[in-house]
DNA sequence: AATTTGACCAACCGCCTTGCT
DNA sequence: AAGCAAGGCGGTTGGTCAAAT
């Protein structure tokens, strides 16, 4: 980014979104692609943050977005892993194609949770809840979704290498899941953003997007044993099928 | 009919990493 | 090396709507 090419600030909207406004968007970003959101707003003359923008296109505005209900495909999928990984919410959509992080974020909070609740299993550690006298509390995981349980089974997604290795792991282990990730982060930089910040053909960024399925990203293998750094394994499921790094910001362990 | 509850969704916030100067 | 801003991420909040009471 250049700092010479920082304007100035402009006054920004809050709140929902116009329908002018996400045309204004959706306009620029089909002729100038992503990238830059810090100036997307005062080159398409919307008076919001460049954050706001870039939220705006991802989680609603996106072309290759799902609209529609998530099934129980990938419900469970999301389920799966989240016992693995745990709220490391951009690499689980990462496995489900057309979907935001932001959306199975909100449909795990809405409503995962909640079922798994009533099935008496804890929803942060997949373990089933012991009740005040101790003793469990309800029925566990469907037996597709229990710890060790075959995600393929019943329909369910198939897990991307990269995670399913781990799946035989102790859950216990794994109940912070997120402090076990790592994604690998290259010179390329960001998902999403435009390496060469000029020319971008937004249609071929996009088809790399996480959410169109294709992001890949990589468990380190340090994150599970050791101290071991160099070892890496690409996803290239089907739910993975270009290598396109997830990166960004580390997942933070609380 | 009015109120409550739950599910779902959109958006904002704060923190972190990255890249540039 | 330090500072700054952009971009990315997870957490949280608030609004809407439909079903239940």
């Amino acid at each position: 980014m250049s700092k010479a090419s920082r304007g100035p600030r402009q006054a920004v909207r809050r709140g929902p979104w116009s329908t002018e406004e996400d045309a204004k968007l959706m306009n620029h970003v089909a002729k100038h692609g992503v990238g830059r959101w810090g100036d997307i707003p005062r080159l398409a003359g919307i008076e919001r943050g460049g954050k706001s923008c870039r939220l705006r296109w991802l989680n609603y505005l996106r072309p290759d977005l799902k609209r529609a209900a998530l099934s129980q495909e990938e419900e469970d999928l999301i389920i799966r892993l989240h016992s693995i990984i745990g709220n490391s919410w951009s690499l689980i959509a990462a496995c489900l194609p057309g979907r935001t992080d932001n959306g199975v974020k909100n449909f795990w909070n809405a409503s995962i949770k909640h079922k798994l609740r009533r099935r008496g299993i804890d929803p942060d550690t997949h373990e089933p809840v012991a009740d005040d006298n101790g003793s469990r509390n309800g029925d566990v995981l469907p037996s597709h979704l229990a710890a060790g349980g075959d995600p393929c089974s019943h329909g369910a997604l198939p897990l991307p290498d990269s995670i399913s290795r781990y799946a035989d792991t102790d859950p216990l282990q794994l109940q912070h899941g997120v402090a076990l990730v790592q994604p690998v982060v290259s010179s390329s930089s960001t998902v999403g953003s435009n390496p060469s910040s000029s020319g971008c053909d937004a249609g071929e960024q996009w088809n790399n997007r996480a959410d169109s399925g294709s992001r890949l990203f990589e468990l380190t293998e340090s994150s599970i044993t050791t101290t071991t750094t160099t070892t890496t394994e690409s996803a290239t499921t089907n739910h993975l099928p270009s290598p396109v790094q997830a990166v960004g910001a580390a997942p933070r362990v609380p």
